[in-house]
DNA sequence: ATCCCGAGGG
DNA sequence: CCCTCTGGAT
C-alpha cells in the first residue's frame, strides 16, 4: 500500500478492508491531496470524504471511521499515530489486523522512534494469510487470532513483519482463492492441499473454495 | 451472526 | 451470474 508517512498508511489500511489495494491506491492520492493530515481530515465535510473514497466500498462506514480516527489522533495523541497495538485498536475502524499493519511497516521501513515498541509486533492476518495458512497446513483454525498464534509458533520473530507480505503476494499471483494455479506452484511438493485439493475445489460437484 | 458496499475476475 | 478483495463494529 502506497504511503508517505504513518498517517497515510493508517488511513489507507482502514480503507483496505474487504477491498483490493489497487483500488485503495487509486483513491488515496486524491484524498491526501485534499486532506493531507489528521487535522484537515478531522474537519472535513463528511460527504466530500465519502465521494473521494466511494470506490473502496463500505464508504459510509469508512468515511466515518477515518474522520473519527483523525479526530482521535488530534484530541488524544497530539496529531501523531500512536505506536502501540493497545492504543492503535482504540481508533475507529482499527482492529488487530490494521494495527499490526502499522507496526509491521514501522519495522520493515525502519520508522524513526518506533523501534522501542516493536516487541509488541504481531502478525497481520488478512484474508490471504488466513487462506494460505490453512492450505499450507500452518493452522487448522479459521479464527484470525488463533491463526496468528499458530504462525507465531512456527516462524521466528524476525519474519513476523515480512511473512504476511510474501503470503499476500503469493496468494494474489499463485495460490488464489477461487482457482489456485497448483501446476505453476513451487510449493506443490510440500503442500497438504496440493493437487488433490484442485479435484475438490475445481469443477465437478465440489463445494468449491472450502479452504 | 449480521451488516456494511463497490469493483474486478471468472 | 457468483465469488473475492490486506475487516471492523454491533
Amino acid at each position: 500500500m502506497r504511503h508517505e508517512n504513518p498517517f497515510q498508511l493508517l488511513i489507507a489500511a482502514i480503507l483496505s478492508a474487504q477491498c483490493t489495494d489497487a483500488i485503495v491506491n487509486k483513491v488515496t492520492p486524491r484524498l491526501f491531496a485534499r486532506f493531507p493530515d489528521a487535522a484537515s481530515l478531522a474537519k472535513a465535510d463528511i460527504s466530500e470524504v465519502e465521494m473521494l473514497i466511494r470506490p473502496t466500498g463500505f464508504f459510509r462506514n469508512k468515511a466515518r471511521a477515518i474522520q473519527e480516527t483523525s479526530r482521535l489522533l488530534v484530541t488524544r495523541f497530539g496529531g501523531e499515530v500512536p505506536r502501540t497495538l493497545k492504543e492503535l485498536v482504540t481508533l475507529s475502524g482499527v482492529g488487530r489486523k490494521t494495527a499490526n499493519v502499522l507496526l509491521s511497516a514501522a519495522a520493515l521501513e525502519g520508522w524513526e522512534g518506533w523501534d522501542a515498541v516493536l516487541g509488541g509486533l504481531g502478525i497481520v492476518v488478512d484474508t490471504h494469510v488466513l487462506r494460505l495458512s490453512r492450505r499450507l497446513g500452518f493452522t487448522e483454525s479459521a479464527d484470525p487470532e488463533r491463526v496468528e498464534q499458530d504462525l507465531q509458533g512456527i516462524f521466528p520473530g524476525e519474519e513476523w513483519a515480512s511473512l504476511p507480505l510474501r503470503l499476500i503476494y503469493f496468494g494474489r499471483e499463485v495460490c488464489t482463492a477461487r482457482r489456485p494455479r497448483c501446476a505453476e506452484c513451487p510449493l506443490l511438493p510440500y503442500c497438504p492441499a496440493g493437487l488433490k485439493g484442485s479435484a475438490t475445489w475445481g469443477s465437478a460437484g465440489g463445494q468449491g473454495g472450502q479452504i
